[in-house]
RNA sequence: GGAGAGAUGGCAGAGUGGUUGAAUGCACCGGUCUUGAAAACCGGCAUAGGGUUAAACCUAUCGGGGGUUCGAAUCCCCCUCUCUCCGCCA
């Protein structure tokens, strides 16, 4: 959500940015709307002021107790054309609102124009491919050991859904507890357990609803099944006065997350590459707005550390205009190799949102000495997309006989086990 | 799921229709006093919006939303949350 006095003191500002991701924002109309919801706001407050007073007069008269009916009749009319104030402000409020709430976040200046995926910005290349002759596929090799069974999972819940069994249904929870601890024990995020089904309030905040709606699953009983755990792990200041010693605040949680998948028809419709359900180790930083640009720097090299330790060859991207996400500003995504594709796949996606999200939730904080407070600045990453790394090992690290070799990090959290194989 | 009680400023806690943005205490900030500190005393101390060069000033806010009323923290309705008891339950 934007500032609406930033857009009214620079209009053409807002306008050229929002341009260059492909924003077509109607700025005039909102300048305007905004000037005649200040005056109908004016107008009101005259009117509740008149009636404040004379109600006040009649208090008095009361007390004393004399007559009040000549104020009484008076105030009646003043209160028909207040009703009627009221009305129109609400009105304008409401139609100036339902505009600002769909406008996405400013680009940073850093990041560069384009449309799509194609104008993203390489930024570095990391590690070493493994040379392998005629990789498989991740589905091809989990189907072969066994333990990767995606007809059953179609026929209880349809298609883009799977099952893992043995020792990769091991894989994923080691995968998941190695990436916790090492964000928790070495980069001093706090882990936490939170809710996977949210009200509607808590996805506006992050910015996925209204706009999104269809890429989310919904209950009966009117929550939503959270796409991605930046949803309850930013939503944990929603509304809140933080001092500005509590920052930075830095959370992170292994949930399952849930998309529709409303626009991928068609896409990556083969393996577990882009399922309904998969799991994911978030990472959420609250900070002082200051740190905002360093902390995208930091959360993201926090992501990559999981993908070196893990021995795991990646590309680090900068997203274009066009490709950014509703809420962010910036966005590095970490592209892991995958041999049996022949290609780089996102395991991470590591964003600051500056203050558009904590406008949206109210996050605030208040500093020592200052007076008043001021909004946080958030950002949000994965750290990583545990069922897509769980493919990554396994396309890197399978041997010509099928067999699965566990990279070494891993090996503590599955009884020194070194390797899957057929049983 | 059923029955009941409650939600007031950073905290505690008054306030059941009239100048109450809200008593009082604590905490916090400034001052007097003191060599310094404590104590005592004096003063200050919410958020958001409008407005202004800046002020003054105005409006709203007592969990959230709506209603009754000339006037609502106070009355009515809905929602959220907390607590107690019962039921169910990993």
């Amino acid at each position: 959500m934007h500032d609406i006095r930033y857009i009214r003191e620079n209009p053409d500002e807002f306008d050229t940015l929002l341009r260059r991701r492909g924003f077509v924002s109607s700025v005039d109309d909102i300048i305007a709307l905004d000037q005649k919801r200040r005056s109908a706001q004016t107008e009101m407050q005259n009117l509740q002021q008149s009636r404040n007073d004379i109600s006040q007069k009649i208090g008095e008269i009361k007390k004393a107790g004399g007559d009040a009916e000549k104020l009484m009749t008076e105030v009646a009319d003043l209160k028909a054309k207040l009703i009627e104030a009221e009305k129109i402000e609400k009105n304008i409020d409401a139609e100036l609102n339902a505009i600002l709430e769909l406008i996405p976040n400013l680009p940073h200046p850093g990041i560069p124009d384009g449309h799509d995926e194609a104008a993203n910005r390489l930024e570095r290349e990391v590690g070493k491919k493994p040379l392998i002759e005629s990789p498989k596929e991740h589905f091809d090799l989990g189907e072969a050991l066994g333990l990767m069974d995606f007809e059953t999972a179609a026929q209880m819940a349809g298609s883009r859904f799977v099952i893992l069994k043995g020792m990769l249904a091991r894989l994923d929870r080691a995968l998941g507890n190695f990436m916790l601890d090492l964000h928790c024990a070495e980069f001093g995020y706090i882990e936490a357990v939170a809710p996977v089904l949210v009200r509607e309030q808590a996805l506006f905040g992050t910015g996925q609803l209204p706009k999104f709606a269809d890429d989310l699953y919904k209950t009966e009983a009117d929550h939503w099944l959270i796409p991605t755990a930046e949803v309850p792990l930013t939503n944990f200041v929603a509304g809140k006065v933080l001092n500005a010693s509590d920052l930075p605040l830095r959370l992170t949680a292994w949930t399952p997350c849930f998309r529709s998948e409303a626009g991928a028809a068609g896409k990556d419709t083969r393996g577990m590459l882009r399922q309904h359900q998969f799991s994911k180790v978030e990472l959420v930083s609250v900070v002082h707005p200051d740190e905002s640009d360093m902390e995208l720097e930091r959360m993201t090299a926090c992501a990559e550390e999981v993908l070196k330790r893990l021995g795991l060859a990646y590309r680090v991207m900068t997203l274009c205009t066009g490709d950014i996400g509703f809420s962010a500003t910036k966005t590095y995504d970490l592209e892991v190799w995958l041999p049996g594709q022949n290609s780089f796949r996102e395991v991470s996606s590591c964003s600051s949102c500056r203050c558009f999200q904590a406008r949206r939730l109210n996050a605030r904080f208040k500093s020592p000495g200052q007076k008043g407070t001021s909004f946080v600045h958030t950002l949000n990453g994965s750290g990583l997309a545990v069922g897509r790394t769980l493919i990554a090992i396994l396309e890197n690290y399978q041997n010509p006989d099928g067999s699965i070799t566990i990279p070494g990090v891993l090996q503590p959290y599955l009884n020194g086990i070194t390797k899957i194989e057929k049983d």
